[in-house]
RNA sequence: CGGGGUGUGGCGCAGCCUGGCUAGCGCACCUGCUUUGGGAGCAGGGGGUCGGAGGUUCAAAUCCUCUCACCCCGACCA
């Protein structure tokens, strides 16, 4: 295509409220325009983009057997109290009300909907496994949109549901899926990690993500340096410690006023001790009221391990005034020791011998705290976060790394959640009926586009991985009204034409400075630089965005190693 | 939802505290001349309800009240 005859309003300047490069880099580069808060036009660059992500899903789900389908992105809400989600999914599901009074969400997901055909089309065990898939907009209203079109509100998703008569044939998809998205990802030029992530409410070790490792990433990933265990934060399993042979005689409870002495830190140097000693213990709410939750003064308490722990509905830090009006306490000093509370502790505390903890009174801790003679501890397990360094629980020797990840992609197996309460039951060799078991599968398209762009940039603008770039070739010549110059560069843009590659041809009236700027920042992988003094040699000039390395070609006879050079981008 | 911040031509900003004359600067845009292998120079030009509403005042971008939008920091998710 001709550079003039297109849409692409670039930027010198960053707009001031884009925070991450990825969105800095595609609003200059005319890629997308923010219409209102996670909101965004896709313009023309934009959408090719977007087009090459969708089309290698397209490609990696129709070869496993995906059926690719466009489902309402309005559906009705009766579907949706069906499944009990219309009251459960809260502020995120957009709702709206037509003429009539009816209502509809803007669907955020579509495992009702999917459900809702699948149970009026399949009754037998013969018509399975089914795989749908749909690449379509969806609508999250999220508290807090950011990031351009890593987290935005309205984003476009591909979601993929399957549906199965039994529990080895859903394991077989899942492993499927499994390299479905390692191959899509790995197509789009990605470096990323499959990891273990919570499963919520589902249980079993079911649920994966896809990370693309980027310090802007809002996740945490957690991996073995050694084994390939890997593992979002959230998850991220601990090694079970060693037991610790007590002391022959134990210490004493023993008081100690420790005025205004409140923090870990703070209570550590006072006492003169280190922070492996003490017992912090972390006040949360749930639906049945409060819970206390023990780790060692240097943890992080990993609020998803304790939910998962005692199986509650939600849990999340106890607000202070909560704290204080329902156990006179005031926050700093609150210890397990009679405490008026179930008491979870993580399995590091269980190891402790003469510790430290908070005792329930203004100004005052205890020292000489055992486990055994002084806690009643409701239940023990995991319950820590992981830090760098800390041991692999999978493998001897391993230490744990940890990264930022931004998940592009989630699969996991739903079991029979929405089919037994939908009732999309099957037949079974048997004449039995049984619902049928679910899986569902979900890519982000845009924020695999952004994420891409945070692992391949430089100072100059993007470096789009070749099976990304909006266009594979630009065509630059130094003066395009000059007769020579003009005729080269339209026999080399139809050249490259005819060897499959889209190109762009720079035919603005421009000087070659701007023209550089914008191939850079654009970020199209090749460029193909056409001037008098090379053209009076026979050459043209080749030059790699990537490495900046140029080298000169036979014109025209070099093109043909172009498509070539695409391959190892 | 809590806490903080910002709204001034397409983009980036100054002006506001301490009201005052035609609202300014850089980039971008239009015209002309010169220039032309790394974001050109000169000259001329177009474009702004100063987020919105109300108020104070002889006079409001500036002060007051209300309101809307957007951004940033914390619990959810592709």
């Amino acid at each position: 295509m001709y550079y003039s005859k297109l849409f692409i309003p670039t930027l010198k300047q960053s707009p001031a409220d884009a925070e991450v490069i990825s969105h800095q880099l595609m609003v200059r580069a005319g890629m997308i325009r923010q219409l209102a808060a996670g909101i965004y036009s896709i313009l023309p660059l934009g959408l090719r983009v977007l087009k090459k992500v969708e089309q290698i899903i397209r490609e990696e789900m129709n070869r496993i057997g995906g059926q690719e389908m466009f489902l309402p992105s309005i559906p009705p809400a009766e579907l949706w109290q069906e499944s009990g989600r219309w009251e459960l999914y809260g502020k995120e599901l957009l709702r709206l009300t037509d003429r009539h009074d009816r209502e509809f969400c803007y669907g955020p997901t579509h495992e009702e909907v999917i459900t809702d055909i699948i149970r009026g089309g399949v009754k037998s065990y013969r018509q399975l496994p089914l795989l749908m898939y749909q690449i379509q907009t969806k609508f999250r209203d999220e508290v807090r949109p950011r990031f351009g079109v890593m987290r935005g509100r309205e984003f476009t998703m591909k979601d993929a549901y399957s549906f199965h008569a039994d529990e080895a044939s859903v394991l077989e998809m899942y492993e499927h899926m499994k390299q479905a998205y390692s191959n899509t990802f790995s197509r789009c030029g990605l470096d990323f990690k499959m990891v273990e992530a919570d499963s919520g409410t589902i249980g079993g070790s079911f649920s994966h993500e896809f990370m693309v490792l980027a310090d802007s990433g809002e996740d945490a990933v957690a991996f073995c340096d050694t084994c390939d265990y890997a593992s979002n934060i959230e998850k991220a399993a601990s090694r079970t410690p060693d037991p610790v042979t007590p002391p022959k005689k134990p210490d004493p409870l023993k008081k100690i006023p420790t005025p205004g002495k409140k923090s870990v830190e703070e209570v550590a140097q006072f006492l003169k001790v280190s922070a492996r000693q003490i017992v912090k213990t972390i006040i949360l709410e749930n639906e049945n009221g409060l819970v206390a939750g023990l780790v060692r003064g240097d943890r992080q308490l990993n609020l998803v391990k304790l939910k998962n722990l005692i199986g509650c509905d939600w849990l999340q830090p106890a607000p202070e005034s909560l704290i204080v009006s329902k156990t006179n306490i005031p926050c700093g000093f609150i210890g397990p020791v009679e405490l008026d509370m179930k008491v979870y502790a993580d399995h590091e505390v269980a190891v402790m011998h003469n510790f430290v903890t908070g005792a329930n009174s203004k100004d005052a801790h205890y020292t000489g705290v055992q486990f055994e003679r002084d806690l009643n501890v409701a239940q023990m397990g995991d319950l820590h976060e992981v830090q760098e360094g800390d041991p692999c629980p999978k493998c001897d020797g391993g230490r744990y790394r940890v990264k930022r990840g931004i998940e592009v992609g989630h699969i996991f197996i739903l079991g029979t959640k929405y089919s037994a309460t939908m009732k999309a039951f099957y037949l079974d060799d048997q004449g039995k009926e049984n619902p049928m078991i679910m899986g569902c599968y979900g890519i982000g398209v845009g924020r695999t586009a952004a994420a891409a762009i945070e692992q391949n940039h430089d100072d100059k603008g993007i470096v789009w991985p070749a099976p990304l770039a909006p266009f594979q070739a630009v065509v630059i010549p130094v003066k395009f009204d000059e007769d020579r110059q003009r005729q080269a560069s339209e026999e080399a843009y139809r050249t490259l034409g005819d060897l499959g590659i889209e190109t762009l041809l720079d035919d603005r009236p421009e000087r070659l400075g701007v023209k550089f700027k914008d191939a850079e920042l654009l970020g199209i992988p090749l460029q193909i630089i056409i001037g008098p003094k090379n053209l009076d040699a026979g050459k043209i000039e080749l030059k790699s965005r990537k490495t900046g390395v140029s080298e000169l070609i036979d014109f025209p006879d070099g093109l043909q190693i172009i498509p070539e050079r695409l391959q190892n981008l």
